[in-house]
This record gives structure tokens, C-alpha cells and sequence, in this order.
DNA sequence: TTGGGTGCAAACTCTTTGCATGCCC
DNA sequence: GGGCATGCAAAGAGTTTGCACCCAA
């Protein structure tokens, strides 16, 4: 095994992006993506600001959305909407299966999973279709586990 | 063929659903279910609000998102979000293909389409989480064909 | 007549923007 | 030193809530 992480990867690659799209780097910026590496499911940028504060350095919280905009731009994240008003953000890691998720609309529980039938359809049906596809997101809804029994 | 429109099958079955459930009928109520029934594709709450502004009654904001929200909760209408920070409702149609949408990043038009691969797909997967699904909604993002050219 | 339905307006929450300060290049 | 990055605070936008009035049952 390497002992480059994905989450290593990832941020080096984020950062690297940002500059090549003509930005600048700051202490915030370099916190919060090296943040985002790390996570292994979407976090709303509550969330980032509150981990940030806990752990790294305090960033603003208009800092923390216009970071996540540039990064949204030069496609290092994808922003998804799982209900309850509040976007949420994650890591488009390449070379590794990406995942979608499931809902609870009980208790508002995000799980991850993975299903390779699904991306082979998507992938399909993208090419059928006049758009120019460049992201997808598929969303369930249900109960969970604990909360349909 | 018949003389009942599909957009009146669901009318019907959405008011006696919400009377089932123990909501009493009201003119707004009625006007806004009309109004979704004879939609294609998902509104948002102010699009509703203006339409029936515009048509058969004008209904106050806060009825609209009160009414949508006893709508979702008896399963008869799907609550979707496709960016811009704006929730978008659409009537939930039994036994008819249900779609899926494509949402241009540029322009921020949404379209409609449907896929039996992509169907099988979820419902295979559907069946092997722990979670008991009800719902689930597809969203790809790209330019359309204006914007790509 | 009574209790839920509706309208109005204010409150709330997430997100964006303006401007002053400070740091990266 | 110049100019973008950042923080702070206020503004925006969509959504929710409180309360008084009205209508359906």
C-alpha cells in the first residue's frame, strides 16, 4: 500500500486546481479543503465551519461558502440537496466508485452506498439524451432501519 | 379513450386522500390541487403561488407551502431539489413511467426523461439496502443543447 | 356553532454581498 | 506594494410560524 491517502490526494489535487483556475491561496482555503479530503460523506457548510472551529482554524462563514463555490467551479466537489433546505458538499474523488444516498425521512439519517447496475444505467442513458452530462446524483427516500421497525 | 384526464384521476384521489388523512377542504386547497394536477413537471412554490395568482384564485404564500406540505406527507406529490436553493413539487402519478430531470448548469433549465434501465436499476438496488425505499429521484447535471454549443 | 382553513405579517434559517483589513505573490 | 483572500455584519431569499378571521361541516 502507498502512504499517499485518498484524502491526501484529493486535497493536493483540489489545491492544485484552484490555483491553475487563477486562485489565490490562504490559510482558510488550505484548512477547509484539507478538511474536505478527509470526509468520507457530504457535510453542509454548518457543518465545515463547525469542525473547522473545532479543529484547524476558525474560517468565516462567507469564507466557507465561497470557498466551497470555487470548488463547486473547478468540479472538486459536488453540491447535492438531500432535503431539509440545506446544500450539502462532498469530494468527487476519481478512480474510485463514487457513491449516492439514502435518506430516512423519519429521523433524516444520510447513508452512503454504491451500486455498480445503477452507474452502468446512468451511464447508458446519458449518452441517449441531447444534454452534455457531467454530473448525476440519484436520491432514495425511505425509512431506515431502525425507524421502520 | 376516456373522458377522465389523468390530471383529474390525480385531483380526485389527492383530495380524497387528504380528506382520509383528516384534512377538511378548503377553496385554496381545492385551487392548488387543480392546478398540480395539470402539470407536467415540478413547480416551485412560487411558481404555484403566481399560476394561481394569475388563474383561479389567488392563494396566500403561507397556505401554498402548508398545503404542499400535507400533499407530501400523504405521498401524493414529490418534493425535489434541483439547486438554486429552491424546493420543486411535482404530482406523484401511479401507473404511468414517473421521470426523472436534467438540469443544465448554465441556463438553469430543467427537462423531463424517462428510462426503464435506469428504473430497473433502482429497483433492483432498492431491494438489497437495509432502508425500505418509497420514493427516489434522479438528477443529472450538464449543458443542455444551447448552452453546450 | 365550532374547529380547522386561510391570509397577513413577522420571524427564522441558510446563503450571498459590501466593505475594510490583512496576507500571499 | 498591489491585489486577491478573509472576516464581519448586513442584506436577500425561501420557508415557517403566530394569530386573527372566515368558512366548511
Amino acid at each position: 500500500m502507498s502512504h499517499v491517502t485518498d484524502a491526501q490526494k484529493w486535497t493536493e489535487r483540489a489545491l492544485q486546481r484552484l490555483s491553475g483556475a487563477g486562485y489565490r491561496s490562504g490559510g482558510a482555503r488550505r484548512e477547509l479543503v484539507t478538511l474536505l479530503g478527509e470526509q468520507p460523506c457530504a457535510l453542509t457548510a454548518l457543518e465545515i465551519e463547525a469542525a473547522l472551529a473545532r479543529g484547524a482554524r476558525r474560517v468565516s462563514r462567507a469564507s466557507v461558502y465561497r470557498i466551497l463555490d470555487e470548488l463547486e467551479r473547478v468540479r472538486m466537489i459536488q453540491r447535492i440537496e438531500a432535503g431539509h433546505g440545506m446544500a450539502r458538499y462532498e469530494p468527487v474523488r476519481t478512480g474510485r466508485a463514487h457513491h449516492h444516498h439514502v435518506v430516512c425521512d423519519e429521523c433524516g439519517q444520510l447513508q452512503p452506498f454504491s451500486d455498480e447496475g445503477l452507474e452502468r444505467a446512468i451511464k447508458r442513458l446519458s449518452e441517449r439524451i441531447p444534454h452534455a452530462v457531467t454530473e448525476h446524483e440519484v436520491l432514495l427516500h425511505g425509512a431506515c432501519e431502525n425507524c421502520s421497525s
